[in-house]
DNA sequence: TACGATGTTCGACGAACTACGAAATTGACG
DNA sequence: CGTCAATTTCGTAGTTCGTCGAACATCGTA
């Protein structure tokens, strides 16, 4: 039995098929949660830590654990970092179009970014107003 | 004064550039609320009290006002009788393919109906199950 | 006027949610 | 090895949610 590269719980994503559409919809009614989407989608990869966000480490971590387990995300661990990406090819797979539907719609509502997107925490957007 | 049509507070409806996104979808994200939703995609209009989810009355108000509250239905009072709505047309123009998308993907998980939906309350969807 | 049908409001309850800080885990680096 | 950095887990506080029963309001009708 080898020291293998993951010694923690490993992570629970649910299968393309498993995916609930309520689940799906209920952490996308998150401002927060929905913000991370929304950066995620811009971006193939992401670690935790770098999200435009503003809630304490350990909310966000619940977060992305509530993003995970709804199918919407996937996430890899590289050393102490962990990295998500959207599942876009399992949700178009599952859910044809909806999340291009449903990120456009709120681009609709949400158009400006104040830039900080690439720069990191602490920058303009604090996802925080719905 | 005449005894007008409406002596009740009057129904509350957003204006269809004040729907929000993430109130939508948590509208949607509950079973006996997209439920209704779906009903109300196959037909025009229909009384609170025909739809095929069995919850307690005060139950279903609630469910109500939560959907016309987000801008999803509008009610219309007519004798003791409320009607509700899909407001098509509104969540077309705020946000363009959102509810057909939406409403695909959950028959995708969810096709049978039981021929229940015409038949009135006590019929084969519970949409208590989720 | 009294009754029944339809639907809402109110008050309550338990469950779930969001939030935080503190402590623990893991890996990189000095 | 000791320390720092990234993140999770745990415990907890406050809020929101879904549900119900009881009471109230309205309208049509006997």
């Amino acid at each position: 039995m080898p020291r293998s590269t993951r010694r923690r719980p490993a992570l629970a994503h649910p299968a393309t098929e498993e995916i609930d559409l309520l689940d799906v919809l209920h952490a996308l009614s998150d401002p927060t949660r929905m913000t991370i989407v929304r950066v995620l989608r811009a971006e193939p990869e992401r670690a935790c830590g770098t999200f435009p966000v503003d809630v304490a480490p350990s909310t966000l971590s619940h977060h992305f654990k509530v993003l995970r387990e709804s199918g919407l995300i996937s996430q890899r661990e590289e050393a102490n970092r962990r990295f998500s990406a959207l599942r876009t090819v399992d949700l178009e797979q599952r859910f044809p179009g909806l999340l291009d539907t449903v990120l456009a719609a709120y681009l609709r509502t949400v158009p400006k970014l104040a830039g900080g997107l690439a720069g990191g925490p602490g920058g303009g957007e604090a996802a925080g107003g719905a």
